[in-house]
DNA sequence: CGGTAGATTGAAGATCCTCAATCCGTGTGG
DNA sequence: CCACACGGATTGAGGATCTTCAATCTACCG
């Protein structure tokens, strides 16, 4: 299913030295842990950053890989996956603007990062980057939160997969997203589907064609409209009403 | 479903005052956070914490609470969920000696926390559990990273949800209880099982019906022995390949 | 001994999956 | 420019798994 090309990718796509705009500049800079950050402690991160960009299939990094780095997505979307050991595949999630990996700073990834298209980052060195932290007590504090975050979305998601019909499943799908798109400026109306309808499935537990047969029935109910790479809400209250809590 | 005499519990079955015998001597000390404290810093922690013991059926407290404190679980177990709108319930976990209640150290909590038997807590008033921290990097690293480890255990919990059948839902539960049992040395071969069927199904998003089924099924193909109060593993390697992976 | 709560068992049914065919959009080559 | 191939998505039919509903069993406790 990973396509031949997703090998890890190594740093021939990262220009080495500061991005041409700095941290000021950044897209993610409100969405981000960096908000937490003083310009001061913003100038210190941005020296230990570097500028990369992946494309379409290929791998940030590989679940059990040693973790030699974090990163901040800064445009772009990645799919975090894990592999059953006979073949079987969830998707934990999809990283957006702002989101970071490697969050809890673990010694290896607990899962595999692929980009769903052109995708760039914000790589920290990880040995750099505990440094930094370590002598920054409430940068810390503010990772910790926002690990504290992931858990009870990890939470939430663990209540989807368990206690929710296919329906729901989707439709929360959706309204999650649009939510997120929100947060982060992006068209949440017209939403952009960057990952595929296995990818969607492989997230929520259902097969392929159970997502697309709930899609085409929110489609026919006029809920939303299939569009190329997307779809648009037409009826949102409708939409969260299917979500149902 | 939750008894009428779930209310949260207050500080009545608290004992106000240092636990008589003090954290050198506690059973969770080398399974939980403290592990990582140093004598000096242990008997700081001491003067913050207080043992209390909460009854079965009691909650500690409940979802969207504010969280006034963080607890480590010293006896006993305790049963974490969350209650959908519709009245749906889901089980995230159980929290057994050495587990910490609040890691993450929320606002509020994001779950409802009950005892399932007789339980012992060590509780730490939040305010004054953060500002310790506060002082304390590595102690905060420390959570910090047991909080990356709850988040792989809940990815863990993710896969099992969203792509596994009944039986390796309920061998790989018993499996993983085995294996926290061995590691806080209590009898791994003999699983004491305070929790109910119920609770069980609302773990692995099951019903008690399938969960009761698959465990007449390990238990007549004799890969367990169902006992009063929990299940005796008669063929480990056979129920690990069950739990598959 | 009867009452209750939890657990088990059985039968019937719904949801979702599997398998297979078809469709659609895109890119490629004749 | 059209034919074709390809990957992804959709649709349909049939089937398996798990749920639902209901009855029964068991252990515990007054």
């Amino acid at each position: 299913m990973i396509a031949s090309d997703s090998k890890t990718a190594q740093a021939h796509a990262c220009h080495h030295g500061r991005p041409a705009e700095g941290c000021q500049d950044c897209k993610a800079r409100l969405f981000s842990v960096c908000a937490a950050l003083t310009t001061e402690e913003l100038e210190e991160l941005e020296a230990l950053s570097r500028q990369m960009t992946i494309g379409p299939r290929q791998a940030l990094f590989a679940q059990d890989d040693e973790a030699m780095a974090v990163y901040n997505v800064t445009d772009g979307a990645i799919r975090l996956s894990r592999l059953l050991p006979d073949g079987r595949r969830h998707v934990m999630g999809f990283a957006l603007v702002g989101d970071f990996l490697g969050l809890a700073l673990p010694d290896r990834f607990t899962v595999t990062a692929e980009a769903l298209v052109p995708t760039s980052l914000c790589r920290f060195e990880r040995t750099g980057f505990k440094a930094l932290v370590a002598g920054k007590p409430h940068l810390l504090q503010r990772l910790h939160e926002r690990a504290g975050y992931e858990l009870s979305l990890a939470q939430d998601q663990m209540m989807l997969l368990g206690r929710r019909t296919a329906e729901e499943k989707v439709a929360r799908f959706l309204v999650g997203l649009r939510e997120r798109y929100a947060r982060i400026g992006r068209d949440s109306v017209t939403l952009e589907l960057p990952m595929g309808r296995q990818d969607i499935a492989d997230h929520l537990g259902l097969t392929i064609e159970t997502v697309s047969r709930m899609l085409t029935r929110f489609d026919r109910e006029r809920t939303i409209l299939i569009v190329p790479g997307g779809v648009r809400v037409r009826d949102e209250a409708r939409l969260e009403s299917l979500a149902a809590g």
